[in-house]
DNA sequence: ATGTAGTAAGTGACCTATTACTATCCTAAC
DNA sequence: GTTAGGATAGTAATAGGTCACTTACTACAT
C-alpha cells in the first residue's frame, strides 16, 4: 500500500484527467461537469488541474481528441475483419454501440458540444470527427452498391445521416429509461430495420 | 405610436416568456439561456420574470408544456387526414419535421432536459411526452401490420425508436452544418430509407 | 539543489432570486 | 366623465452562491 501522495507526470495527469471527464459524463449532465468535480474524481484540488491545462476548454479539447481517436480506431478495426460491405456496416454499427455502451457520456458530450453557440475548437473537432465518420460510411456503402448487396438507388448521404441517427435514437432511449443497458438490448432490432431500408431486394 | 411602456397581463407575459425561450433556444445553446437573456428578449428587466414565475425552472416547465401540446396536436392533426397507416406515418414525420424546422431549439431543449442528472419536473414532462409520442407511433404501426402495408414481422418498439432517431439524426446534421434548412432538405431522403425498412415487400 | 506537482486561499465574473420602491391599470363612487 | 385608491406589472439594486482561473506557498522527485 502506498499511503503517501504520489506525484504523477504531466502526461499521466493529462490522460487521467480525460478519463475522469469521460467517466463523469456517463454519470451526469456533461454540461454540468465542473473543474471541481473533475479534480475531486482524481483526488486532487481544483487548482491543480490548471498545472496541466491552461483552461477548462483545453480539457474538453483533449477529451475530444481521445474520443475521436478511440472511436474511429475501433470502428475501423471492426470493419477490417469483414467479408462484405453489408457485414462491414453491421460490424461498424456494433462496434460503435459497444463503445457507447462502455462510455455512455461520449455521445452526450458530442451532442452538447455541437450545440455551443460560439465556434469553439472542441466544437470544430466534433464536426471533423463526424464528417470523417460519415466519409467512411459512404465509402463502404458505395462499395455495397457496386457489389449489389445494397440498393442500387440508395441515397448514400441520407443513409449515412440515418446510420448516426439510429445510434442517437438509441442513446435517447437509454436516457428515457435511465438505463444504459437498453442500448445493447435494443440495438439489434433497430439495426435490422435500418439494414432492411438500405439493402437490395433479393 | 405608443411610446409609453405597456403593461401586459400575467397570462400574456407567461405566454410571451415561453415564446422568448423557444426563440432563444433556436439561436444558442439551450443550456446557456439565462434569465437575463430571456428578459432582454422581452424588453424587461431580469427581476420582472419572477413576478410571473417562482423560479427559472418553472419557466422551463411552462415551455415544456407548450412544446408538448403543440407538437402532439400537430402530429395528431397530420395523421387524421390520411387514408392508410403508412400515409399517416409519413404525414406525422413531415409534420414533426415542419415543427422542428420552425422551432429548431425545441429538440435540443428536449435532449438537454433528458440529460439532467437530477429528476426535475421538466425532465419528467419530456419523458412523458416522448412516451405518448411513441405510443401513437406504435398504434399506427400495428394498424399498418394488420392491413399489410407494413412488414408483418416488424419490431414495432424498435421502429418507434428509429422513427425518433431519424429526426434526431437530422437535427444533428443541421447542427453540424449550422443551417436549419438542411432538416427540410434531407428529410425526404432519410424517411424514404426508413419507410423501406418497415414496409412489407410487395 | 532545482524544477515540477500539488495545496489553500483567494478574485472577479456571472447567475438566480429577493427586496424596496415606482408606474400603470382597473374599478367603484361621486 | 372624473378621480381616488387598491391591485398588479415593472424597475433598480443587491444579496448570496457558484464557477473558472490566479497566486503565493509547500512537498516531492531526481
Amino acid at each position: 500500500m502506498n499511503e503517501r501522495p504520489q506525484y504523477l507526470s504531466a502526461e499521466e495527469r493529462r490522460e487521467a484527467t480525460v478519463q475522469a471527464v469521460v467517466d463523469l459524463a456517463a454519470e451526469q449532465n456533461p454540461a454540468e461537469i465542473t473543474t471541481t468535480a473533475i479534480a475531486d474524481r482524481m483526488g486532487l484540488t481544483q487548482g491543480a488541474l490548471f498545472r496541466h491545462f491552461p483552461t477548462k476548454h483545453a480539457i474538453l479539447e483533449a477529451t475530444m481528441t481521445w474520443v475521436g481517436e478511440r472511436l474511429l480506431e475501433r470502428v475501423d478495426k471492426a470493419a477490417e475483419g469483414t467479408k462484405s460491405p453489408a457485414a462491414a456496416l453491421e460490424a461498424m454499427f456494433m462496434a460503435h454501440i459497444d463503445f457507447v455502451a462502455k462510455h455512455p457520456g461520449v455521445p452526450r458530450m458530442l451532442f452538447g458540444e455541437l450545440q455551443r453557440s460560439s465556434e469553439t475548437l472542441a466544437k470544430r473537432m466534433v464536426q471533423t470527427l463526424i464528417r470523417q465518420y460519415e466519409q467512411r460510411l459512404r465509402r463502404v456503402m458505395e462499395a455495397g452498391k457496386v457489389q449489389g448487396e445494397l440498393d442500387a438507388d440508395l441515397n448514400v448521404d441520407a443513409a449515412a445521416v440515418l446510420f448516426i441517427g439510429t445510434i442517437q435514437g438509441l442513446v435517447m432511449q437509454s436516457l428515457l429509461a435511465g438505463k444504459v443497458s437498453r442500448i445493447r438490448r435494443d440495438a439489434p432490432g433497430v439495426f435490422a430495420i435500418y439494414r432492411r431500408g438500405i439493402e437490395s431486394t433479393k
